[in-house]
DNA sequence: CCGAATCCTGTCCGATACTG
DNA sequence: CAGTATCGGACAGGATTCGG
């Protein structure tokens, strides 16, 4: 009775699927991406999302061993959801369908996005060859919590946290950030606030590339 | 009445996901990736699937803009289902999140698997470390279909159709030729045909690291 | 409050039968 | 050969309730 439904296929990629296919299980895993994150947060970050929903996808992703619970540390009580190494690991593959995703000619940009969304993002409109010879470390304060982006030799490194020596420090909203970064939006027009060298985001706008849509 | 089910949000990601995250779509994504099949094809090297699945993923598909219909060139006649230029840039998500794939602890090795899916899985498992140096080329014949296999310059392909040049033939099935490459087993113990340069065989399983597991 | 478990309803999936 | 029609069952979505 309690077979879960599967592909049966030898295919590794097709096993993945029956592991992370189901409806919400990869979104579940981009809000982990960070960082550990409690139930209620994930709740709040997925609109949407029903509660049971997302028991199941917490329980069937701890079960593959994608997702682990751990006992939260030090200011916060209780228990929270982690990824594992493996779960970790599905950066690449976020990174890589993401840059695929932004080619998509119908591409929608007025929807809200998360701040997990915001910065892997970030990794997937990453263009080397226009960050080449480019340095700059700009600190980022959303309501959902603080990222640190950094370019250095030609690679893009997006952490959760701040540590307060940046270039610059942009405080707002995540749609706002990429209003700027992609859209070459001014930080004022988009409610954006800006301490520190503001002549940074610009140059941080710079390593970033416009999709290219791929028409038939 | 008719709205689609979508994740209403911003990222680029989700977006796609609303697009190929039913299921199926992805696995029909694959079995297109090495050119046009027909409805029957498809529905032979995906065991199963419904066939009305099977209409409403290829029409959702082509709606996406993902695959199109095509007239079936010379030999065969009708219609076939043809990728995109964007469902065939899904190539490299595919072989990413393969590669990803393959490190899932409990991945299973005993089903069998599509001839597409198992030419995909070879970009998947290539190690260009492995390869420096190598120059290899192979055709393998499998009942679906004939592939190239080139290693040259460090780079892996993987092409449609044989030419005959080729240092040896392989003719079997493919999880009798990933057996090879990947297992290490003796092409006359899985069945497996080779004319040719038989040595040809081993180099090129040369070229293939075994996944690494990230466990816990 | 947080983290679920439990309804109930609607939609989607899977299997088979059937038609142009 | 290439799908459409149909129907039971599984799964998702939403609200409510319940235990730490």
């Amino acid at each position: 009775m309690e077979r879960k439904r599967s592909y049966d296929d030898g295919c590794a990629f097709a096993q993945a699927l029956d592991l992370v296919g189901e409806r919400w299980a990869l979104l579940v895993v981009r809000e982990l991406m960070f960082g550990a994150r409690r139930f209620s947060d994930l709740k709040r970050t997925l609109p949407g999302i029903a509660t049971n929903v997302l028991s199941q996808r917490l329980a069937g992703l701890e079960d593959a061993g994608i997702v682990q619970q751990v006992d939260l540390p030090r200011p916060a009580r209780g228990r929270a959801y982690a990824l594992t190494p493996w779960g970790l690991a599905f950066r690449e593959p976020l990174r890589v369908m993401g840059a695929w995703a932004s080619r998509n000619p119908r591409l929608a940009f007025d929807h809200p996005l998360s701040a997990a969304a915001a910065m892997l993002s970030l990794g997937s409109m990453f263009d080397a060859g226009k960050a080449r010879g480019l340095a700059v470390a700009v600190d980022m304060r959303f309501p959902e919590g603080e990222f640190r982006v950094v370019v250095r030799e030609g690679e893009l490194s997006v952490e959760a946290g701040a540590c307060g020596t940046a270039d610059a420090t942009v405080t707002g909203d995540q749609n706002a950030v990429l209003a700027v970064l992609y859209g070459g939006a001014a930080p004022e027009d988009v409610g954006l606030g800006v301490e520190g060298d503001e002549a940074a985001l610009g140059r941080l706008a710079g390593a970033f590339g416009a999709p290219v849509p791929l028409v038939r």
